[in-house]
DNA sequence: TCCTCAATTCAACGTTCTCTAAAATGATTA
DNA sequence: TAATCATTTTAGAGAACGTTGAATTGAGGA
């Protein structure tokens, strides 16, 4: 609510701009999701979800982690909604969210590939 | 290379991948792509250039941050390869990188919304 | 050359992150 | 119920992050 630090004198003029701007809701949204995949640790453990649902135990022994990091990464993952989490007996399972959070994932390995 | 905080014990079955991973390189360049777009401030940046390059001045004109701000957070784009950079006179323009960064950028707010 | 505008860099500071280690919780089995 | 396995939570330490404000660089015009 206080001003804002506006240090430009610029003269020169600019274009107005011609598309719609999202809320700032939805831009903390997207950003919170981009940055829960922003960490190589969880970035791996997304990876290592496509091919279906794993344990917490699994996913510690695949990456050679603690299962306190891989489960507090796993919760991260969970809050920003990119993986679903089921209790089966004594283990729990996770697993991605749904085919939209494949196909980003996908994309973003796909252009740091290039 | 030292030995690995493993402190599992777990004894069930656990099914071998079935789909090839990623290198630790891919890992990374993708992680540090999403970690750049993982920041409300620099995902408005983002937003701000899908009409066409801006230079820095008009950056800070738009989102009311400080021009040191802008160029920091541009830098950081720039960087993870999300934006590319021109000088054209007193002023140097920024761009998203190609259609690739658009349509994750894209996803990513769509995913968000809903 | 000197001055000005645009942009970048630097240093300092407070905040946020991510790990380890230990304690606590949940669920199954003896 | 007690014991055990799987997972989560907590607290604390160290690293990484993002901002502000000042100094610096780069380019153009007087």
């Amino acid at each position: 609510m206080a001003d804002q630090p506006h240090t430009t004198d610029c003269r020169h003029d600019h274009v107005a701009h011609s598309h719609e701007l999202r809320s700032e809701e939805v831009i903390d949204a997207a950003a919170s999701m981009a940055s829960a995949m922003g960490d190589p640790g969880r970035l791996r453990l997304l990876e290592l979800l496509f091919d279906g649902r794993h344990c917490v135990s699994e996913l510690a022994e695949e990456t050679g982690d603690s299962m306190s990091a891989i489960s507090q990464r796993l919760k991260i993952l969970h809050n920003a909604r990119l993986v679903t989490r089921n209790r089966d007996g004594k283990h729990v399972y996770y697993a991605l969210a749904d085919d939209h959070v494949r196909n980003i994932i996908q994309q973003l390995f796909i252009h740091s590939a290039e």
